[in-house]
DNA sequence: GAGCACTGC
């Protein structure tokens, strides 16, 4: 798929079609809405009754009873329940006073995300009144509050709970394993089903709980059934089953889009001025798919508000408020501020808003029907991040944001048929992202054969074979794909993707061990150089050259690291430089981690003091399968694949004089194919580090 | 001379 540009008008767009004739009559029944511009909505009064008559195929919730009583009766439940029906707070309870989690036993709840780990253990601490750490608990990375004896139930991030298993592989301090938020399909949930799956054959006393928000619920409860279908014919033989949780939440009404709308932006804007105009009290959610048409709608947001209050004296004012990942934290804050009296809110966000961040008192909300996604492709080993549909999930998720604590409204901004178009689900991430670190985890557990693994939703093939040539290449797996030892087996243990553990693993060897773990921790952490606007743009762009050298970014990252440092580790020094202080701190402890890791495999911290040859070379034996040449063109192309690349403009190697060879750290397909955090590397260096991998592919560069 | 959704170990 090409990339696209920036304008909406070049975005890969839903094929909106002219409602048939059949649809007149439907058009004639809906409420006297008058039309806002091109976009007019049809209240849709069937939605609630259909979700209903879904629901009627299960089994119905009724007590903590029903719940104990199907646990002892099968191994694996699986809870589908909208947000509010209380299923990750209360169960784990009712399993606990019904003393599931004995014998120093606990009840194990696994999150996607950090936050929701912490924030539940100490809200479900507050129910139980218990001390948090005693009875209930959290592990996140970083940081645990919980008691091996006494605590019974224990909130962690799913990507720890898989790190547990490698000192205790059936897990056997569970009693019970919630899998929470399964709904949202993280790598690390999909690689979960498939070890738990594993476990359970052997644990027959453990128990299982997925606990999901929509009706994909049969699957999942096929791949956990382990009957043996050849000598039991019964379903009652089963081991696993389905129940249904009834939600809370208040009624929400569904309007769509009559006519296809030309550009989501601009329509979203007139229908947010719609609802101001004519709609009762409640702040607005509006979703779009990136910084920029937040930006954009902001903008034309505040031009309306301020034509509204030349014009009539609205009784109401509005306040438009952005919400993306990459805003300032500050700024980030204003959305969750209580919203002045005589006043709405707006909020217009990207998906954070769906699953991330919760506010409060959305009573209307606006779905432009489309999302913003990051896809690997194997042929190119390039991600890139596309603008696709959303899933009727997805569709169901960003409704549900509205009607929390009132009766909601949501406005799709696309006719109903193209709804019912969408997919079901969104594909799991497990089929479109790289695998290399998932296999690594894998293989360290004991999944010697990748292909034959029982994935809930297998990856594709091409994904999981492109994984393997790199962890070959990087010394991580041997030539059968067992893992190496010490290498591969040291690498599995890092929290890293493969190229950072690989280049850390031989900082020893290099004797430069103190760079390499600053450089490590200054690409983990976001952009650490502020990007001001107007005339401190210009400042800040001189500034940075201070830092800057004609090695590559990455030794620029090392020269602000070491500054920073020097200068006390100060909020005035960063201010002063136009650095991120924030992210610098987080770099200082990420380095802290790696520095700790290191030291376990016996690797000392060494400074190579100012020479950058050994420096470089380390960072060539992790990142060589990153390596771009420059072709006679004038262009780079990568040695893998042979694709045309650009500098990012933010490189400091994007104005110099270009050199023959760099690597770089991230690739993204956008309107053109992007090399970023880029370092120059000497060829001799690539065939000395990596002979196997490079040397076959020389011949054909001159 | 670009501009990239969101997590996590």
């Amino acid at each position: 798929m090409s990339g696209h540009s920036g304008s909406s008008e070049s975005r890969p767009k839903l094929k909106f079609l002219k409602p048939s004739d059949d649809d007149a009559t439907w058009e004639q029944d809906k409420p006297d809405v008058d039309p806002i511009n091109a976009t007019t909505f049809v209240y849709n009064p069937y939605y609630s009754l259909s979700l209903d008559q879904q629901k009627k195929k299960l089994p119905i919730y009724q007590n903590r009873d029903h719940i104990i009583y199907l646990l002892e009766k099968y191994q694996t439940l699986v809870l589908v329940g909208e947000t509010g029906s209380g299923k990750t707070t209360q169960v784990p309870q009712y399993l606990a006073e019904a003393g599931w989690a004995s014998d120093g036993t606990m009840i194990g709840v696994t999150q996607p995300r950090r936050v929701a780990a912490t924030s539940l253990a100490s809200r479900v601490a507050d129910e139980m009144g218990a001390i948090l750490g005693d009875e209930v608990g959290y592990a996140i990375r970083f940081d645990e509050k919980f008691s091996p004896t006494r605590t019974k139930v224990k909130y962690l991030t799913e990507g720890l709970l898989i790190r547990e298993m490698l000192g205790d592989p059936l897990l056997r301090q569970y009693s019970v394993i919630m899998l929470d938020e399964v709904h949202e399909r993280t790598v690390n949930s999909d690689i979960l089903m498939g070890l738990l799956r594993k476990i359970l054959k052997k644990r027959k006393n453990l128990k299982l709980i997925i606990s999901s928000a929509t009706m994909d619920a049969e699957e999942i409860q096929r791949f956990f059934n382990l009957r043996d279908k050849k000598s039991s014919k019964s379903s009652s033989d089963d081991t696993s089953v389905i129940l249904s949780v009834s939600g809370r939440s208040y009624p929400i009404e569904i309007c769509y889009a009559v006519d296809p709308v030309p550009d989501y932006v601009k329509d979203a804007v007139k229908t947010v001025m719609k609802i101001h105009e004519t709609e009762g009290k409640g702040d607005i959610l509006v979703f779009l798919t990136g910084q920029e048409e937040v930006d954009n709608a902001i903008t034309l947001l505040q031009q309306h508000t301020q034509n509204l209050s030349d014009t009539n004296k609205k009784a109401m004012e509005l306040l438009p408020l952005p919400m993306y990942g990459s805003l300032p934290a500050r700024d980030q804050l204003r959305v969750f501020q209580h919203t002045p009296k005589g006043a709405r809110k707006v909020v217009v966000a990207t998906n954070i808003a769906e699953t991330s961040i919760t506010i409060s008192g959305i009573v209307y909300v606006i779905d432009c029907g489309f999302v913003k996604m990051r896809w690997f492709n194997p042929d190119t080993f390039t991600d890139s991040l596309v603008v696709v549909p959303i899933s009727k999930a997805s569709a169901e998720q960003r409704a549900g944001r509205g009607g929390r604590t009132a009766p909601g409204k949501v406005y799709r901004l696309y006719p109903e048929p193209e709804y019912e178009k969408l997919d079901p689900q969104s594909p799991p991430e497990i089929q479109r992202c790289d695998l290399s670190f998932a296999v690594l985890q894998l293989k360290v557990l004991g999944i010697d054969n990748i292909v034959r693994f029982n994935f809930p939703s297998p990856p594709p093939a091409q994904n999981l074979v492109s994984a393997v040539e790199v962890l070959f290449a990087l010394g991580a797996l041997d030539r059968s794909g067992g893992l190496t030892s010490p290498l591969g087996e040291r690498m599995a243990e890092f929290p890293l993707p493969p190229c950072y553990s690989k280049m850390l693993l031989v900082s020893g060897d290099f004797g430069c061990s103190d760079e390499i773990t600053t450089i490590a921790a200054m690409l983990q952490v976001e952009n650490v150089f502020q990007l001001p606007f107007g005339q401190a743009a210009i400042r800040a762009r001189i500034v940075k050259r201070k830092f800057e050298v004609e090695e590559g970014d990455l030794i620029t990252l090392l020269n602000v690291y070491t500054s920073f440092v020097k200068s006390g580790r100060t909020k005035h020094f960063c201010s002063q430089n136009f650095l991120n202080f924030k992210r610098l701190k987080r770099a200082d402890e990420m380095k802290k981690q790696m520095v700790k890791m290191l030291r376990r495999f016996e690797i000392p911290l060494e400074s190579c003091k100012g020479n950058l040859e050994p420096i470089m070379k380390c960072i060539a034996s992790g990142f060589f399968p990153n390596a771009v040449y420059l072709h006679h063109s004038g262009y780079y192309r990568t040695v893998r694949g042979d694709l045309v690349v650009y500098p990012h403009p933010t490189s400091v190697l994007y104005a110099l004089p270009q050199p023959q060879y760099l690597l770089f750290s991230e690739i993204i397909h956008l309107s053109q194919i992007y090399i970023r955090d880029l370092t120059v590397v000497k060829p001799e260096w690539l065939e000395e580090l990596a002979p196997h991998f490079y040397k076959k592919r020389t011949e054909h560069f001159h």
